[in-house]
DNA sequence: GCCTAGGTCCCGTGC
DNA sequence: GCACGGGGCCTAGGC
């Protein structure tokens, strides 16, 4: 930790904000304030008490006591402006594209904190879409005994086609994959098979995969002679192990501080 | 400021966290960690310094020094578990549903800290689409001349129409409003016009009534003979002074500690 | 409780 | 650089 400061003074508040606000520092100020933001919208938050934090590639988070989302922030910040009132610790943050700012006024200070945090892993995961569009691949009968998978991304005026394949009887089948699945992704599917038909000039299959469904959005897929098979994440995901395998034998993580 | 502890060792921390993780306060805990997640999805995340964040909702954040969003979350936990073992301190947090867990293996810590934030005020906030809505509602003509607002959110099988209107002949007319519109806008707004050609066996115009507009979406919405009309966000979005007014004339800020 | 749709979405990817 | 689409999306609003 580089710094910690309970119930800094404003004085105090300007001069270190200023001097790590703009460098590759983690800080944070607590403490009670008002928020207003103009840019693609406009807001106003009305005195409370905060965690405002600043990460190192200038991010900017409002934080209140609750919730996974913060009540005001600034993805990337261009322009930074410090100032302490009589009345207040004052800090604008601007972006420039789109432009927009976020001003924070605060009337007290609990604590300032400066900190650096070193952390190069990335984060592995598995379960998004294109997972279960390698699972239909390596194994199609997760979707159809006999499927035959053509090709995958096939591209169509109508934009590309997830999975194109064929049935035991030589159908030509068009798979859509969605995690979340809604009443957009039943047009799409709908689009992509009217497009084929059209190409072929023959009867098509139009196949949602899905994890999960709705019965409405399932309705309006029926409606439209469309089908869904479901899949189970469990068997998408791959196991800790295959994880594992992506990653170095080492972690990468380096203790040797950067400053600036 | 309730705690704050600068290298605290596993016991400390154990102790800690066992008491104040499941009661109303804002933890922080930072330090050299790895994170694993399961539920929805899968994920690993070596070793690196966190800053970990449980608010007093229990929403828990696992920030790395870089982004807006944290690298692993739960937005809401409904089981903690802590450990402190020889190597390492163990935090889980379960949520039951989606039935999922994060756990984060602590190899060095870094400080630990609770604080309580007290904020009752809302976020007033201008600029939304819902206000859009509102402005061709209050006027319709900023859409076009002559036009009758007929109902919004009708609901119909295909989801909800925006605002439904009348034109000056008759006509009944789709309103699709979005702020940022994109291909699957026009694919909802012809899905919502098709479905009221079905119900009333008319022809039926579609208007998206955005403040912004890219060409190929432009064409895109006109190859199925809809049509757009842009809206002036700075002729939608209030004033501050607008904004005060819906607020009480004092804050409801109230200093007095919640404790549990 | 599920379902629908928006978000100052953010963010990665492909053109 | 923009634009498109996914996300462990999250979150609010209806029913």
């Amino acid at each position: 930790m580089e710094k910690i400061i309970k119930n800094p003074d404003f004085s105090d508040g300007e001069e270190i904000l200023s001097e790590y606000l703009r460098r590759n520092f983690t800080v944070q100020v607590s403490g009670l304030c008002s928020v207003n933001y103009q840019g693609r919208a406009k807001s106003k938050l009305d005195r409370g008490e905060r965690l405002v934090i600043k990460k190192q590639d200038s991010a900017l988070l409002v934080h209140g006591p609750e919730n996974y989302q913060p009540k005001n922030w600034q993805p990337e910040v261009d322009e930074w402006e410090v100032k302490a009132q009589e009345d207040e610790l004052l800090l604008k943050a601007r972006r420039k594209d789109p432009d927009e700012i976020v001003e924070i006024r605060f009337e007290d200070l609990e604590f300032l904190m400066v900190t650096q945090l070193v952390d190069s892993s990335d984060l592995k995961i598995r379960g998004h879409e294109i997972d279960i569009h390698e699972s239909i691949e390596e194994d199609p009968k997760i979707v159809e005994e006999e499927l035959k998978v053509v090709e995958r991304e096939r591209e169509t005026p109508a934009g590309f086609i997830d999975v194109f394949a064929r049935d035991s009887e030589g159908n030509y089948v068009v798979i859509e994959v969605k995690r979340n699945p809604d009443y957009n992704t039943v047009l799409q599917l709908q689009r992509y098979v009217d497009e084929i038909e059209d190409e072929f000039s023959l009867n098509v299959r139009g196949i949602l995969v899905a994890p999960k469904m709705t019965d409405k959005v399932l309705d309006y897929l029926e409606e439209r002679g469309l089908e869904f098979v479901g899949v189970e994440m469990e068997d998408v995901i791959a196991s800790y192990e295959t994880i594992d395998n992506s990653q170095k034998g080492l972690s990468d993580f380096n203790p040797d501080y950067e400053v600036d």
